[in-house]
RNA sequence: GGAGAGGUGGCAGAGCGGUUGAAUGCGUCAGUCUUGAAAACUGAAGUCCCCUUAAAAGGAUCGCGAGUUCGAAUCUCGCCCUCUCCGCCA
């Protein structure tokens, strides 16, 4: 969450950044509710050190009778409060991270700039098949029977699919660990604080989350929310920073409302595997860290030597917690584009900056080498997203005969350099 | 799942209705001493909120939430978590 006494202090500033960002809130509300609150707790307070002072001494029958009633009062007060104090932080929750002074101001969220096109894609001088059809083709996906078993949008890997699921594991974890970042293995299910700490909302209207019946947990949308919890309510030595780690889990994702003619197949699924980097650092070091992401990103795609380009999130486009976002996005052969050609690029990575907005709200500080005592910054970003990676992988290193060349980077964790069919 | 014990400051650990924000030890920081360090001695020190240019004052905080009481770390209830034993299980 934002400070709120940024909010006080800069109220046209933080309006123009939710509408830059096209983030609906009343900030007029908002700092009445916060005036609200602020001056009953201060009503409380007062009538708090009144019983306190009297409590020090020995009670008469008279204070006795007197502080009856200021207790009557508090009650009364804190009663008053407690709704204007939920109204207020679920707003407070709502107002989007500051944004970072270089990124495109755009209330479009197509508008997200090109940075760079790293890899060109290569022709193909043959009709190239989608990732639906390899997968039919080489019998490497089973979509009917994930279907009749789990519903709409899940899919069993088969055969040398199913083992390269386990080899860009591998692959994301060995190369961030020669970057000294620590791997893990994460659980797979959160509860509701650690989700709202870090900036989601898993009982909004449109949530993305599944929860858990009966209890306060949500199925992990990403293993951000693993790895951003993990020190959740800690105070971290600045000796030990930068904390680098690589995280291995599942996620799962309601994806209500979403497209499907754009999603085909494994793009847009409800489960799926990913491999995700996490940094906590200081203040000072957070943009440097994230560039670091990034090149790590682009290492690993150079690797699975993938066509891609990376992209710039405008503010219509940013999520709530990250100041500055980019993506890789990688050429998909098979993914039709807008005007219904074939071939298009599309999300395989995302990396975000979100300072120290996730750290404030999951109490996460570190202490200075000088003692200061401060919010850290936190900052996420994909190495492999295992579906998606294979949709890239399968589309672009597919020849005529439907075969598959697997890139080298895998082959020694895969143990099989093509996959072919009689 | 059943039975028992427990959750207190950075850590360990007292306190079990009122002057306790909390003994004591360790650790941390500053000073004295020393050529320097160690030891010893002296002193400082949690976090959050509110109000402030600042300081001071005030409030909250002893797992979380509710209750009893003039007053709760201390009593009651619910929840969460940890440990020991039993059962079950990959």
């Amino acid at each position: 969450m934002l400070d709120i006494k940024i909010i006080r202090e800069n109220p046209d500033l933080i309006k123009q950044n939710c509408q830059n960002r096209l983030a609906e809130i009343d900030i007029d509300k908002l700092l009445a509710l916060d005036e609200q609150r602020r001056e009953v707790l201060a009503k409380i307070d007062d009538l708090r050190a009144k019983r306190n002072a009297s409590s020090k001494t020995k009670p008469t029958p008279e204070i006795i009778v007197e502080m009856k009633s200021v207790g009557e009062e508090i009650k009364k007060l804190e009663e008053k409060v407690e709704p204007i104090e939920s109204e207020f932080k679920e707003l407070l929750l709502r107002v989007p991270n500051l944004t970072h002074p270089d990124v495109f101001v755009s209330q479009n969220e197509e508008d997200n700039p090109v940075v760079e096109i790293v890899k060109k894609p290569k022709k193909m001088d043959f009709e190239p098949l989608d990732h639906v059809q390899l997968g039919e083709k080489m019998d490497l996906i089973d979509f009917d029977r994930a279907t009749k078993v789990s519903g709409a949008k899940f899919y069993y890997l088969k055969n040398e699919l199913a083992v390269l699921e386990f080899a860009l594991i591998q692959y994301a974890l060995a190369t961030a660990m020669k970057h000294k970042f620590i791997p893990f293995s994460t659980p797979d299910l959160a509860k509701r604080e650690v989700l709202e700490g870090l900036g989601f909302n898993p009982r909004g209207e449109s949530t993305q989350i599944y929860n858990v019946e009966n209890s306060d947990l949500s199925l992990i949308g990403t293993a951000e929310i693993s790895m951003g919890g993990y020190h959740m309510n800690e105070l971290l030595d600045e000796a030990d920073l930068p904390k680098k780690y690589i995280a291995v889990s599942h996620c799962f994702r309601t994806e209500a409302g979403s497209y499907s003619k754009f999603s085909k197949g494994m793009f847009r699924v409800h489960q799926f595997t990913k491999i995700e980097m996490f940094q906590y650092v200081t203040p000072e070091t957070s943009e440097k860290a994230h560039q670091e992401i990034l090149s790590i990103e682009k290492e690993i795609f150079n690797g699975l030597e993938v066509p891609y380009r990376i992209v710039d999130h405008c503010t219509a486009d940013l999520g709530g917690p990250s100041i500055r976002t980019y993506d890789l996005e990688a050429w998909m052969p098979g993914k039709p584009n807008k005007e219904e050609k074939m071939g298009d690029w599309a999300e395989i990575t995302s990396t975000s900056n979100c300072t120290d907005y996730q750290a404030r709200g999951l109490n996460i500080k570190y202490k200075s080498k000088e003692g200061k005592v401060d919010y850290l910054h936190m900052l996420n970003g994909t190495a492999i997203a295992v579906g998606r990676a294979l949709i890239a992988i399968m589309e672009n290193n597919q020849q005529k005969d439907g075969s598959i060349i697997i890139p080298k980077a895998l082959q020694k964790y895969c143990g099989f350099k093509k996959i072919t069919r009689k």
